[in-house]
RNA sequence: GGGCGAAUAGCUCAGCUGGUCCAGAGCGCCUGCCUUACACGCAGGAUGUCGGGGGUUCGAAUCCCUCUUCGCCCACCA
């Protein structure tokens, strides 16, 4: 890695070689020895997944945390994995089964899960694979699978245990069931969305024919397994009706009419159908009052064999158009109205799931919850942003049982055998051949457990629990888990629940919710909107730098990033031109450092003596001390937006623009002190690189290797991340120097005003100048005369006749003599419009002086700039009409 | 229905504890430059009722109230 710097900056030909520097070298194992271990769990992405800009996202915010903490001496451990993720992945397989015809029932069980295992194998490296392309500095050693052999065990561990202190129970309830997936979902799984829809009103004849009862539906098909009306117990309306029975139309069913405190009175007719197989609140209901529950439809969500003949094998909604074209019919459809509600939606497939009674396994979630709400008041958890707390503790509080049986193939099979010859069942962490009570034949439990409840165990399992492993005595618990919000509730809490359980301590410490990937309308980018960025496209045509620099800069913390699908060039550009500007600085520095003869090596600013130092010098090393201020700050409150900021102004605005324009003399032997000014370049773009470097790692790695004493092998990765240094606080210079960039500046705004002529010099003179001023300009006329264009440059009094001038922000007057180039007219104009503008303030600060609640109430020190302000204005006033007059305006 | 977040330049967004980074950055736009590190660049420039209204305060983009508009999360009123 010591060939010079190409002349062009291209990343394609550059990452690949830099990260495998890094893995050769074992950079992202976490270091044996050291305290104070910097723990990060990778949210898996499943194991079919391709690389999009939310695992871009992720990723990177993953990696800048990580490589910080590496560069700062902790042991560092990121570890890597993937979700074997149920559902999602057996649908991916299904659909390509469908398209050869066939459906996983064709294959039956075991040779459809060898066809799992094929399709899983050949893609399942691919997603890990494309992590590395972004840089990320994961410990692929230790890289987990939520399937694996060591992984099932944790699984059936968490169980079994579950299971002998009674928190998993089997029983039949009222879940949400995907007609499309075939499965049951936990609650989470059933996303709620609102949409229009409509309430039909139906009325039912009591049985004796003396009258009716009207009833309200958004399902009306359900009511073919009504199997009662329940009115409010204190409803005055209905009360004689309770006890009577209705005679349910289109069945020749009876149904009574029962009391029950759940029905709200006020809502719609007061009187509500009761349908206990699908409908939760009626399966309370039905419960209390010992009702029939009446499943009326099939697995795929068609009308079941319970309904009369006709609907039989009706799809849903099929079924729901019939059932009310009937009630029309017989006069029994009182009215229809829209109505907005809440529908289930499939969280894989979108399908609206359907309430339905059914036999399913349970995790009791109350004695999970108490400990990791407990965990987070007492702050053993906390959340950035701190919000996200609250949505924790209100999810919490309010959490029902967990449905974690699902009627899938792919997944954790229920570890839970049944004797049929005893009537027991057995929950075991080893594989049942007999009955464990008599001897009999048993048979495994058909299905599989929730995805979630593998990834729930991601802390523990992934350092090697249930047993008792180095990994897990040393990295447990984590330190900060860096998720999106989306799965707070699926992941987040739920391995708090599991690490406090099974493990006794909170997983990690700090949840970072990141915001998400979004396109300019504010949608989440998705493949079915084909609004999506493939983060692959862009590292070709960018960089893998580019990319993260985009992402992390345009990341503040608790809001999202959003990025034009349609535009690459606008969201990404800044970050590859930031690399090439940084490229090329390295170029110029480089081929300037050659033959330094002084030491590089050591402490800055040991490196040459303090007397020896400019003021640009000692400005640069003040400046770059500041960024290494603000981006640790900014690192340790997750603001790495600002980090990044730190270091790209340092690095642009600061460098680059000022420091080595101001050096350049020297460098090029025009002005004495160019071992210093090599010596402090070297220094500071050092720092700068390494404060760079968890950003952009490639480049700065790169460009870092081939900085004159390094030592061969030495990695930027594993360099010390810089520390303030009181010694290099130059307050005074960080004044003074300002103060030559206003000169530069005003010069330069004089010239382009007055259309001085590129090239030609000027001549500028300086008057009542400040001692800091003075002493300045005495340090970096040098400098000043360069870039402002100067062909001379004098402190004192104004030559009569001065043509343009700028006043400084230390009061003194820079006077241009400018011959024949001064348009005078414009001159007059000028002053005086600005003599105007001044005039105002002046007699704005005069009234606000004059406050004698201002001046009491306001701190001294804020009163007294307020008074220096005016008086800098009024001498400004009567400056510009002395300029006026000695111009001959009128 | 409940809760949360957002609204700042043409666009995407910073602006942390009310004052001394208070009106900023990047992109875009305009002007001038191929100044031997960089045109993926350099030097300038224009653009803002800080969503509307009210309040607190000596002082508000910042705190409070309210309205409007977006977005998100939660919710068994059928």
């Amino acid at each position: 890695m010591t060939e010079p710097l190409s002349p062009t900056y291209s990343p394609a030909g550059l990452e690949a070689g830099i990260y495998r520097q890094w893995q050769e070298a074992g950079v992202f194992a976490p270091r044996a020895e050291g305290r104070d271990p910097f723990v990060v769990m990778m949210p898996p992405p499943n194991v079919t997944a391709h690389l999009h800009m939310g695992h871009g996202l992720n990723n990177t915010l993953q990696d800048v945390l990580a490589r910080w903490a590496r560069m700062q001496g902790r042991p560092t451990l990121w570890v890597p994995g993937t979700d074997h993720a149920g559902i999602a992945t057996q649908n991916v397989v299904e659909r390509l089964l469908a398209k050869e015809g066939q459906t996983r029932f064709d294959l039956g069980r075991e040779p459809f899960l060898d066809r799992m295992r094929a399709y899983v194998a050949e893609t399942g490296a691919t997603i890990l694979q494309q992590l590395r392309s972004i840089g990320s500095s994961a410990d692929w050693g230790r890289t987990y699978y939520t399937f694996d052999e060591h992984y099932s065990r944790a699984v059936r561990e968490v169980f079994v245990q579950l299971y002998e202190r009674g928190r998993i129970y089997r029983g039949k309830y009222i879940i949400n069931w995907c007609p499309r997936c075939l499965t049951a979902l936990s609650n989470e799984e059933a996303e709620k969305e609102e949409r229009d829809g409509r309430i039909w009103h139906l009325r039912y004849p009591l049985a004796d024919g003396s009258g009716s009862l009207v009833v309200a539906t958004t399902r009306p098909e359900t009511m073919l397994g009504d199997s009662a009306v329940a009115v409010h117990p204190d409803d005055e309306r209905y009360r004689a009706l309770v006890g009577k029975e209705l005679a349910l139309p289109l069945t020749d069913r009876r149904i009574p009419i029962v009391a029950d405190a759940a029905v709200d009175p006020a809502f719609g007719s007061g009187a509500v159908k009761v349908t206990p197989a699908h409908d939760p609140t009626d399966f309370e209901i039905g419960k209390r009052h010992g009702l029939a529950q009446i499943d009326v439809m099939t697995p795929e969500a068609r009308m079941a064999e319970t309904v009369p003949a006709r609907f039989q094998g009706l799809d849903r909604y099929e079924a729901r158009k019939r059932v009310v074209a009937e009630f029309e019919a017989l006069g029994l459809l009182v009215k229809v109205e829209e109505h907005r509600h809440a529908v289930g939606h499939c969280y894989r497939c979108g399908t609206v799931v359907e309430p339905r009674l059914s036999d399913q396994w349970f995790v009791a979630m109350a004695p999970l919850a108490a400990p990791a709400l407990e965990a987070y008041r007492t702050g053993k958890v906390t959340f950035v942003p701190e919000r996200w707390g609250e949505i924790y503790t209100q999810w919490l509080e309010g959490i029902r049982d967990w449905c974690i049986s699902r009627q899938l193939w792919w997944g954790h099979r229920i570890p839970v055998w049944y004797c049929d010859a005893c009537g027991t069942m057995h929950a075991s962490r080893t594989d049942l051949t007999a009955c464990p009570a008599c001897r009999g034949p048993v048979r495994q439990d058909e299905d599989v457990l929730d995805t979630w409840f593998s990834s729930w165990l991601v802390p523990m399992a992934s350092l090697g629990w249930p047993d008792e492993t180095p990994d897990l005595r040393r990295y447990y618990p984590g330190t900060v888990l860096i998720t999106a919000p989306e799965i707070l509730f699926f992941w987040v809490a739920r391995m708090i629940m599991a690490g406090l359980e099974f493990r006794g301590e909170v997983p990690f410490r700090t949840v970072y919710l990141h915001g998400t990937v979004r396109d300019t309308q504010h949608r989440k980018m998705s493949k079915s909107l084909g609004n999506g960025i493939d983060p692959l496209d862009v590292i070709g045509t960018y960089g893998a730098d580019a990319l993260r620099y985009t992402v992390v800069s345009g990341m503040s913390v608790g809001t999202d990033l959003i990025l034009d699908p349609k535009d690459l060039e606008t969201s990404f550009a800044p970050g590859r031109n930031f690399a090439n500007k940084l490229w090329n600085a390295a170029r110029f520095l480089l081929s300037n450092l050659d033959g330094a003869p002084r030491p590089l090596a050591g402490r800055y600013p040991d490196v040459v003596r303090p007397e020896e130092l400019t003021l640009a010098d000692r400005w640069i090393i003040a400046r770059c001390d500041a960024a290494v201020r603000a981006a640790t700050e900014a690192m340790t409150k997750f603001r790495l937006n600002d980090a990044a900021g730190a270091a790209y102004h340092f690095l642009w605005s600061d460098f680059a623009d000022w420091y080595v324009e101001a050096i350049k003399p020297r460098l090029y032997g025009d002005a004495p002190g160019g071992d210093v000014a090599r010596a402090v370049a070297y220094r500071v773009f050092d720092t700068a690189l390494r404060l760079l470097h968890p950003v952009m790692p490639f480049i700065t790695e790169a460009v870092w290797q081939r900085l004159p004493g390094r030592r061969a092998g030495e990695l930027l990765a594993t360099a010390a991340w810089p520390r303030p240094d009181a010694r290099a606080r130059h307050d005074d210079a960080l004044a003074e120097f300002a103060l030559v960039q206003e000169v530069v500046t005003a010069l330069r705004q004089i010239r382009a005003e007055y259309g001085v002529e590129p090239g030609k010099g000027i001549e500028a003179t300086v008057t009542g100048a400040s001692a800091a001023l003075r002493n300045a300009l005495r340090q970096e006329e040098g400098t000043v005369r360069r870039l402002a264009k100067l062909s001379a440059l004098a402190v004192g009094n104004a030559p009569a006749g001065a043509a343009a001038s700028a006043v400084l922000s230390d009061g003194s007057t820079l006077v241009v003599p400018l011959g024949g180039m001064v348009d005078l007219q414009k001159e007059c104009a000028r002053l005086g419009a600005e003599r105007d503008r001044l005039a105002g303030l002046v007699a704005n600060q005069e009234k606000k002086l004059a406050n004698e609640q201002f001046t009491s109430r306001a701190p001294a020190a804020v009163v007294e700039g307020e008074r220096k302000k005016l008086a800098d204005w009024q001498e400004q006033v009567a400056k510009l009409e002395e300029r006026r007059k000695a111009l001959g305006c009128t």
